[in-house]
DNA sequence: TTAGATATTGAAACTGGTTTTCAATATCTT
DNA sequence: AAGATATTGAAAACCAGTTTCAATATCTAA
């Protein structure tokens, strides 16, 4: 099922609307290059949408997160960022300090190992965040 | 070595001062418990010391974690918390998103692990957040 | 020990991302 | 198509954090 649809059956259940400008963010959201932060969002969609307000893409991405389509990450320079949801499931990150690039990583046995050690503190894990922050290949070498 | 003296060495070789205010802020931040917010430490400090600014408790706990006597951390609430460094070197967290009790851990193997996934990408990791969110033994029972 | 140079202090103003307010407008239900 | 309700955009408010600035404290060198 699209996530145009996944949106709107959300919206319904919550007894909210679809309108003209959630459908447009979510749509430019979905198009937009990763990690994007409500500022990035709000002037891209200003080019062929001048009349969308900053609230109502901020507001926007707060329901895509709400609804699971997005996924709201905070590394650490005080603005929040969103990135589409995979379907192929989690991932963490690496943030290079120097260029901002970011890296995403996968390794099932952390996963496992972070399982086990929440069940020795008999702690019911609902989600987790795990970045790793240094210089990446190409900052790294200067 | 203690940490006043540390502290003090840290400053001289900054060509910054040791005042009052920044070894009274750095007293109460080693008694307090840990993973206190500027707010904590100042509204703590005001009973004895009404006469220390905000800013001022802001500053100093900057400089501690600068000198590495603090440890800075962000939980998702907005605001940083300061811990004091441990001897005994690094430990990640989970915290209760219902009753904010946190609970350190340390795990070797995803320490190693995480190395190992840098190491993949080329990138030189300077520091990481590893942070479980969820219920605690209490709150996950209700 | 003291004078001069420099850093620190506290209060208040400011910052920047985010959130809220509110009157006008759009959507949905019947 | 009308009434009820939610949404919108602009601007104001919010809030932790940071900066400013004049008064004060610390340090250095003589």
């Amino acid at each position: 099922m699209d996530r145009v649809r996944i949106f709107s059956d959300y919206l319904e259940r919550k007894g909210l609307k679809t309108t003209n400008q959630r459908n447009v963010i979510l749509k430019a959201f979905l198009n937009s290059r990763s990690h994007c932060s409500t500022e990035d969002l709000y002037l891209k969609l200003r080019k062929k949408h001048p009349r969308i307000g900053y609230a109502t893409v901020h507001r926007t991405l707060k329901l895509l997160a709400e609804s699971g389509i997005a996924i709201e990450q905070h590394f650490g320079d005080g603005q929040a960022r969103f990135e589409p949801a995979r379907a192929d499931g989690h991932h963490d990150h690496m943030v290079c300090i120097k260029c901002g690039l970011i890296i995403e990583f996968e390794e099932p046995q952390i996963e496992e190992l972070q399982k086990q050690v929440a069940e020795v503190h008999h702690f019911k894990i609902s989600n987790h965040r795990h970045e790793l922050y240094g210089f990446c290949f190409r900052c790294a070498d200067k």
